[in-house]
RNA sequence: GCGGUCAUGGCGGAAUGGUAGACGCGCUAGCUUGAGGUGCUAGUGGGGGCAACCCCGUGGAAGUUCGAAUCUUCUUGACCGCACCA
């Protein structure tokens, strides 16, 4: 074995301090992530996108891994010869930037662009191999004054609408709440109870897309199962019908009731009619009774959140009125029922308690009759919906024309007696609402139209676009700034030139990141998109982001997509190809004595397994490993992991710990083992020396090109942490192989370099420079392909088995016949052992894999 | 309630019908070091045996198959989504 040589400095340690950020300068003054906004016709391009951040002030380990995750794949598809779009921006608007104001009196644009500013630069820490040139925030008058511009387009189309909603209304902040926003009834900052309230508001007619949405689901190929499925849910189509239930005397105008139900077939188990609080019917009940008026009420305090109708009791209220049955003739009572939603269906429904479980609750609770009028095709004498409703198929019973029929057949048959009758028809129902965006907020995108009180509501003419916010705002008092600023909202009408009110609403920050993916195609164009930017670069080849945007985002993207194309600005429907959804980041928590959360930089680990407060005796209790958040202080810094360990050693382990898409957890262990490994690398990379051993050199180089083969299929498999395990295996390999020739070794070295280049960057180019002074950067260098020949084995391993148990495993020419294999097998000592003399029934060869021989 | 996903060493995980536990973390022992989260070597699923080897083993039960972590059925548990949706 040769002597080893000195190493080149005494300090033989990687420099990653040093080296990182003279990389990143390279790949910027080289320009090695710049694509043209329209591709040259023979380019295969490739869009890789990761949802854009909320500059909230500092990134987050989710960030770390989203942008690491996109950074390999983006990396590797341009050594795959794509030419690759790599984007970046700033969700900026929204509610935190005003929170920030009224706290700290800081100016929203002022804290978000310095946000913004300490955010970038941390990105940039990271090595990512993004193309900065196209970055923009949604809270740039660019950005938003070509929304509005979308809007507008979408306002002609006839996709918006202005119509009257339910909303849940805060009545001390004076401002519309989302439901995410309602706790326990009451407004989240206030505490005050919130209110049901109809108000006018802007909605997209996302439903008239509905059917294609839930369709087009179908073409998704790379998307997740689960995500498809969530939307799916989420548009929520059902089949049934929709009838009209005459009153047997008018209220207030108001002579029948229409009700959807999915369950036709039971119209004759029918016992009463249930109509939601805000109904017409309620209302009419109100005007003539005030016990009714008080019920309503009542459900209207309750307020609009999901999860406070979840656990409120089945409650309801008779209202007198009757309605006629269309086939008995009979009359049945209308209810009010707190758990009857008027935004679903027609907000009334027929209660057939026995075959549904909340209608049989209600009667239960109430004394409503309960007639079955399915029963299982064996239902024996016994057979009752007393107790319980019956949901399944089974044989209609007491309903005259459909008894003997199954339940699909009786849904058929109703539904045409309905229609022939003109009662009814049978129809689709839709879960999916029409999507409200206004929010009555300063730091979103003003609604760009002029209500007039001759003219009605006028669009803001093209060329007054932007409107832009004002910025002397003053967030002291409750409600919307923009609403009480003493002089933005009064202009002029653009139609009659008389005075006339801004909409002082914004945009939901949704609106701004339904299309910004569009947006960065062509980042200063003069209009929305540039359609051979938009439509050459669309669909993004790859999205990822975190699974809790599966419904809202995604969905409304898939809309304002189909929206564009409808306002002619794409020509696809699509815009997200391939999805892949991210695991969140997770750590241990941690408590003192007191009770108090800690930081777990704050926390000593002793080797006994406890743990102490740092620089203390303080016992501290190690509590769940849960997702990093502020409250519980589990989260780590990515800065300082950065500042210790380098950003290679931050992505490799955020890589190599498990599948991509579970959550991970993030371990202090974990990243010193990867900094161990970076640092391991460096080192074998400076004594490359070796020996004449042509049996090593076969096979280190074996490996080097079965590793290429396999860290290729792992990266097109999202299979991350397989990649770092088999360049893990190579490392292991060129160390063991210390006598096979230099040639092999270095071979075997500059392939790990180069498989590992797009996870761990920075080493990658640092040791390509010393490794070939000459051949430039590794983020310029096509992908490596494996040798055939050197892939291809000339001996075998095979398993071999007795009766499906391992006994020996054999070495057999790749080219050996069925017999040679079995010959040598059966020669096996172990496998005579086994076999126990008995005769040999059945002989199995699987090439390559296994000999099982049956006696 | 409806729908879905998952279950493998002390831990993260690999293997998608063919040698279970690759790779890493942790741990154990030894060596090394101008020791500050250092490097190297060996070991590490459970049980038995000096050893060669043998038995058991992928939440549990059954099945299909020459062969099952992988496919099927049932079951238990965890997680996720939806939900008075008529």
């Amino acid at each position: 074995m040769p002597d080893t040589p000195a190493p080149a400095s005494l300090d033989a340690r990687y420099d990653f301090r040093a080296a990182e950020p003279r990389w990143q300068r390279e790949w910027d003054a080289a320009g090695c992530f710049r694509v043209p906004d329209v591709p040259p016709a023979d380019a295969r391009k490739y869009y890789v996108l990761e949802m854009f951040p909320y500059p909230s002030g500092k990134i987050h380990m989710g960030h770390v891994r989203n942008y690491t995750l996109g950074d390999v794949v983006a990396r590797y598809k341009r050594a795959r010869g794509h030419l690759v779009m790599h984007p970046m921006g700033w969700d900026a608007f929204g509610l935190p930037a005003e929170n920030a104001a009224r706290e700290r009196g800081t100016h929203p644009a002022k804290w978000t662009y310095a946000n913004i500013a300490n955010m970038r630069a941390e990105l940039k820490r990271m090595g990512l191999s993004l193309e900065w040139e196209r970055e923009f925030a949604t809270c740039d008058p660019e950005y938003y004054g070509q929304q509005q511009k979308l809007f507008l387009d979408f306002l002609r189309a006839g996709l918006v609408e202005r119509k009257e909603s339910w909303v849940n209304w805060d009545p001390v902040d004076n401002t519309v709440l989302a439901n995410e926003q309602v706790i326990d009834g009451r407004g989240w900052r206030s505490g005050a109870v919130v209110e049901k309230k109809l108000l006018s508001q802007w909605f997209l007619s996302i439903t008239k897309f509905a059917p294609d949405l839930l369709e087009a689901l179908n073409t998704l190929d790379r998307w997740p199962e689960r995500v498809k499925l969530m939307q799916a849910n989420w548009i929520g189509r059902s089949e049934g019908a929709r009838l009209k239930f005459k009153l047997a005397e008018a209220a207030d105008g108001v002579a029948d009731i229409e009700v959807f139900t999915t369950r036709p077939d039971t119209l004759f188990g029918m016992s009463f009619l249930a109509v939601a609080a805000e109904h017409p019917l309620a209302a009419a009940a109100a005007a003539r009774n005030p016990d009714a008026a008080a019920f309503i009420a009542e459900c209207r305090a309750m307020g609009t959140s999901e999860a406070v109708i979840e656990q409120a009791e089945k409650r309801g209220f008779d209202t007198g009125f009757r309605v006629v049955h269309p086939f008995t003739g009979e009359t049945h009572p209308v209810w009010i029922a707190n758990f009857v939603l008027m935004e679903y269906g027609t907000g009334a429904l027929f209660g057939c308690p026995g075959h549904d479980q909340r209608d049989h609750d209600f009667a239960s609770k109430y004394g409503l009759p309960i007639i079955p009028v399915v029963k299982p095709r064996d239902a024996g004498a016994d057979f009752s919906v007393a107790k319980a409703p019956f949901t399944e198929d089974g044989v209609l019973v007491n309903s005259r024309f459909l008894d003997g029929l199954d339940v699909p057949a009786a849904k058929r048959r109703v539904i045409e007696e309905l229609e022939r009758l003109q009662q009814g028809q049978g129809v689709v129902n839709w879960r999916l609402r029409d999507w409200g965006v206004s929010r009555q907020r300063y730091w979103g995108c003003p609604i760009p139209v002029i209500h007039c009180d001759d003219c009605g509501v006028v669009p803001v003419p093209a060329d007054q676009l932007p409107v832009v916010l004002p910025e002397d705002v003053d967030f002291s008092r409750p409600g919307n700034p923009l609403d009480h600023h003493p002089t933005w909202k009064h202009v002029n009408c653009p139609s009659c030139g008389k005075p006339a009110r801004r909409e002082t609403d914004t945009f939901d920050t949704f609106v701004d990141s339904s299309w910004y993916f569009a947006r960065f195609c062509s980042p200063r164009a003069g209009v929305p998109v540039t359609p051979e930017a938009v439509n050459a670069w669309l669909p993004v080849d790859q999205y990822i982001g975190g699974i809790e945007h599966a419904i809202l985002h995604l969905l409304y993207s898939r809309f304002f997509t189909r929206a564009m194309r409808a306002a002619g600005h794409v020509t696809l429907d699509e815009p997200f190809a391939g999805l892949f959804t991210q695991g969140m980041v997770q750590h241990e928590s941690y408590k003192g004595a007191d009770g108090r959360w800690l930081y777990p930089e704050e926390v000593e680990k002793r080797p006994d397994g406890t743990a102490i407060v740092k620089g203390t005796n303080e016992p501290v209790t190690v509590g769940r490993i849960e997702s990093m958040s502020k409250s519980k202080r589990n989260t780590v810094d990515p800065g300082a992991i950065i500042d210790r360990f380098g950003a290679d050693t931050a992505r490799w382990f955020i890589l190599s710990d498990n599948p991509p898409e579970r959550d991970m957890e993030w371990s202090e262990a974990g990243v010193a083992g990867a900094s161990r490994f970076i640092h391991r690398v460096w080192r074998l990379a400076q004594n490359l020396e070796g020996g004449a051993d042509e049996a090593a050199d076969k096979k280190l180089r074996q490996t080097t090109h079965r590793t290429i083969a396999a860290v290729t299929e792992a990266l097109e498999g999202f299979a991350f942490n397989v990649a770092v395990a088999r360049i893990h295996e190579l490392a292991n390999a060129i160390a063991e192989a210390a006598t096979a020739p230099r040639a092999a070794r270095a071979e075997a070295l500059e392939a790990l370099v180069r498989l590992a280049s797009p996870m761990m960057p920075h080493l990658a180019e640092e040791l390509w420079s010393t490794l070939r002074p000459d051949a430039g950067l590794v983020a310029k260098l096509p992908w490596l392909e494996p040798d055939p020949a050197l892939l291809a084995a000339d001996t075998l391993t095979l398993a071999v088995q007795v009766l499906g148990k391992l006994r020996a495993t054999i070495e057999v020419p790749v080219d050996a016949t069925d017999e040679q294999v079995f010959a040598l097998a059966e020669a096996e000592p172990n496998v005579i052992r086994a076999l126990e003399g008995k005769p040999i029934r059945k002989r199995i060869h699987v090439k390559g894999r296994v000999v099982n021989l049956v006696a």
